[in-house]
RNA sequence: GCGGAAGUAGCUCAAUUGGUAGAGCGAUAGCCUUCCAAGCUAUAGGUUGCGAGUUCGAGACUCGUCUUCCGCUCCA
């Protein structure tokens, strides 16, 4: 485990020195939890998101993208139910240091307390829970004597408010009015449901069908760290299933296995990922389970799937008088049509920016290459060429002799296609040696030979190995690894 | 948010009880051409994270602050 720490450490090193992501704003200290992406990273982001949306929205007939803004109308919020459980009071115990949440705290206190005790405390929490009233709410936790579990003490802090939505104002005119506040949005699924109704009318769109979309959240965390996996600015991609009440159990297997066949076809190993299924689940599921990966530093969250019901869509409707039903026009068993109805959801939701780092921790590799001569060593990325930043490295052997000429014709004829890299500089290992650190799956080199029968040398990121092909048929192999 | 550790060039690290901040790699330019990093020459890069304090003198000591990592906590 010690070395697996160490090798996340050097992935974030390796990143770091090869431009793939930067701390943000680094020159003034950088922002906690905050990272950019760098040359690198920023191609390898934008191919991970475009093989998603490729395989979630060309791939499957019944799903189609929207790209919703990022600000959404206030009661989006509370009809999610973010206003509520996304602001939740906490509590310190002073003694143990351990932080509750206070309805967990008073909740969990009452079920030791007589059935009737408990339901006149919990009212009463309840009460003050709406009405804000913190200073009341610690009264009650010191009338009651309510414990720290660790400490064994009633030596609190006060309560205080946690909001994990950022807020801003929206108009130009800034004021103490509340009406102005707009939050980022947390999630970006609510995008997705408001527009409900427009996807499908507009689109025609027929029972079972999905919404994707990939798109940034923001939540202020508590606690942002580990790198890019929990930052306060992120990427999500995800798609909301819209299905028939009733059948969202096989539904919820279904894109279990769908989903995960979109993991492996990255050439990640099967036995690197597990599903963790929620014992406890949020406000709006009937059932949700993670896709976790087996990080240099233990299984961590990358994906979500959750059976989030008819919550969301009734809410809306419940918020904003508009009925967010759907007719079905199939037949049922009785051989008449299912009629209206609002439909249930399946939702994937995977972080783009987790995924990212877990393509990076798979395709990272220290070779020790040494012989009994010298030592050598490389690092090596060894992203699907799919996902690489730079598919093709164009490398004339040496700078003279018509050699560069030469390359630079491959490089007209492929930059068109892939991202190519040229570069005639220092030796030919250097070369191929920092072409293996940010990943590109080939390297063609030009030599004197190539004057003469138009061959040139593909080397082979993986094995190391070189091979002579046409130049002429240089195009085609990259644009076929690519495409697999 | 609490506790612990750390922060010196792009990277890895030096710098004697407190006495002028260095090296290797890397980078850039040129030379040399040799299909797996290390041939030659030259050049650039640091208010030692930042700000105070102690001192004749601080990279080192003290305090504050920022950032990162680890443990707890949180994770709809």
């Amino acid at each position: 485990m010690a070395n697996d720490n160490n090798k996340f450490q050097a992935i974030i090193s390796h990143c770091k020195e090869y431009g793939f992501i930067f701390q943000s704003s680094e020159i003034y200290d950088g922002l906690s939890a905050v990272y950019d992406y760098g040359q690198y990273g920023s191609e390898l982001k934008k191919n991970i998101r475009d093989d998603w949306w490729k395989w979630m929205t060309q791939l499957h007939e019944n799903i189609v993208g929207i790209d919703a803004a990022i600000f959404m109308h206030p009661t989006t919020w509370k009809a999610s139910g973010h206003v509520d459980n996304f602001s939740d009071p906490m509590i310190d115990n002073k003694d143990s240091k351990k932080r509750y949440r206070v309805d967990h705290l008073i909740e969990g206190f009452a079920d030791t307390l007589p059935e009737e005790a408990s339901k006149a405390l919990v009212n009463k929490m309840e009460q003050l829970l709406a009405k804000e009233d913190f200073a009341g709410l610690k009264s009650l936790i010191e009338e009651n004597k309510i414990k720290c579990s660790v400490s064994g003490t009633c030596n609190w802090t006060d309560v205080r408010q946690f909001n994990l939505m950022f807020a801003t104002e929206f108009g130009a005119v800034s004021g103490e009015n509340d009406d102005n506040m707009v939050y980022l949005r947390p999630e970006t699924a609510q995008g997705i449901f408001v527009n409900f109704l427009n996807v499908q009318k507009t689109g025609r769109m027929k029972i079972p069908f999905g919404i994707a979309q990939v798109g940034k959240a923001f939540r202020n965390e508590i606690v942002a760290r580990q790198f890019i996996f929990r930052m306060r600015e992120f990427e999500q991609m995800e798609m909301q299933f819209f299905i028939r009440p009733g059948t969202q159990k096989e539904w919820y297997e279904y894109w279990k296995e769908e989903r995960m066949k979109w993991h492996l076809g990255m050439g990640i190993p099967a036995d690197k990922y597990r599903f963790h299924d929620h014992v406890k689940l949020a406000h709006y599921a009937d059932a949700a389970c993670d896709i976790e990966y087996n990080f240099p530093i233990g299984f961590k969250e990358v994906e979500g799937i959750h059976s989030r019901t008819d919550f969301d869509l009734r809410n809306h409707q419940e918020y904003s008088k508009k009925k967010m039903q759907y007719f079905d026009n199939d037949l049922d068993a009785n051989g008449k049509p299912y009629g209206n109805y609002i439909p249930y959801v399946i939702e994937t939701s995977i972080g783009l920016d987790r995924t990212v780092m877990m393509v990076l921790s798979e395709a990272y590799e220290i070779q020790d290459l040494s012989t009994a001569d010298k030592e050598d060593s490389r690092v090596v990325l060894k992203f699907p060429p799919k996902l690489s930043p730079i598919k093709l490295a164009i490398l004339p052997l040496v700078k003279k002799d018509g050699l560069p000429e030469i390359a630079r014709q491959l490089m007209d004829e492929c930059k068109g296609s892939f991202r190519c890299f040229y570069e005639e500089k220092d030796a030919i290992g250097k070369r191929y040696r920092r072409q293996d650190a940010i990943g590109t799956p080939f390297c063609i080199t030009i030599d004197h030979q190539t004057k003469e029968d138009g061959t040139v040398t593909v080397r082979y990121r993986d094995s190391m190995t070189q091979e002579r092909i046409p130049m002429s048929a240089v195009k085609g192999m990259v644009e076929k690894a690519i495409a697999s």
